[in-house]
DNA sequence: TAACATGTTTGTCG
DNA sequence: ACGACAAACATGTT
């Protein structure tokens, strides 16, 4: 479900759900997720609520709440979804739901601190922005890499994934498997612009308390994930595959590199 | 039914 | 050190 614009959407749900509110009770309903229990979250209240990558931050009294949803996870507050996997139990407030039906997400209880000793190494925020086309070459131009490989690597940018790669390399017209050490500055500029446009619209897509992302049956809002035609040129959209991931692209508007 | 899935980690090999 | 690849995690969807 989530990439960078979805968490940073929960989080800011997440504020309004719990911002100030007293934790009755962490509910683990299933073992898996929850992987670290460093405190007794009861009776603390959330004092804040933050994103770093595709990770999300719940800071408490005396203790850190971290989140990653990895592929399936969601939150959701109320009671009773299937596949609830742990609840967030509050004082005067539905409890919020960690959705997950594949149980690849995690939960951290941390102490205070934990969460950003646990991101060491993580790479550079992207939103907001806007970054400039230098920013963009001083993290990913050293990587002799395919492009888009490198855009999905956390440790050089934080928070991108399969889905915004694709959109974005089709925004700026860049092409995936081009090497990201062999762009010049207008391509470093071009890509920074995507970058932007991308992540602004689909933040300003999302609706308070209903983060949605591809849904089932739904509109795709993209413009070349999982499309068949590119709505730029018209011409028919392909697929590759990088690091066993999909890729889609417009031959057309992202002509492979030379040589 | 087999292939695929918005993510990450770990191990192997070049 | 860098990078490509496969498998693993565990299960729903197409």
């Amino acid at each position: 479900m989530p990439e960078l614009t979805e968490v940073e959407a929960f989080a800011q749900a997440m504020l309004r759900w719990c911002g100030g509110r007293r934790v009755t009770a962490l509910e683990r309903l299933d073992p898996t997720v929850l992987r670290t229990e460093e405190r007794d979250l009861t009776g603390m209240t959330v004092r804040g609520v933050s994103r770093r990558g595709k990770h999300l931050i719940v800071t408490l009294d005396d203790a850190e709440l971290m989140v990653h949803l990895r592929m399936t996870g969601q939150l959701l507050p109320g009671e009773g979804a299937a596949f609830v996997r742990a609840s967030l139990r509050l004082h005067d407030a539905a409890p919020v739901q960690l959705i997950d039906p594949r149980r690849l997400a995690e939960l951290h209880v941390l102490a205070p601190g934990g969460a950003a000793r646990r991101l060491v190494g993580l790479g550079d925020e992207p939103f907001p922005g806007p970054r400039p086309g230098s920013w963009w070459r001083a993290r990913l131009g050293g990587a002799r890499r395919p492009l888009k490989s490198a855009l999905m690597d956390q440790a050089l940018v934080a928070g991108l994934g399969n889905i915004a790669a694709s959109e974005i390399l089709w925004r700026a017209r860049l092409h995936p498997t081009q090497r990201a050490s062999e762009l010049n500055d207008g391509e470093w500029e071009r890509l920074a612009e995507a970058a932007e446009a991308f992540l602004s619209k689909a933040m300003s897509t999302q609706e308070p308390d209903r983060v949605v992302y591809i849904s089932r049956g739904g509109e795709n809002p993209f413009s070349v994930y999982q499309r068949a035609r590119c709505p730029r040129c018209e011409g028919p959209v392909t697929r590759l595959s990088q690091q066993g991931r999909s890729t889609f692209l417009c031959p057309r508007c992202q002509p492979a590199p030379l040589g």
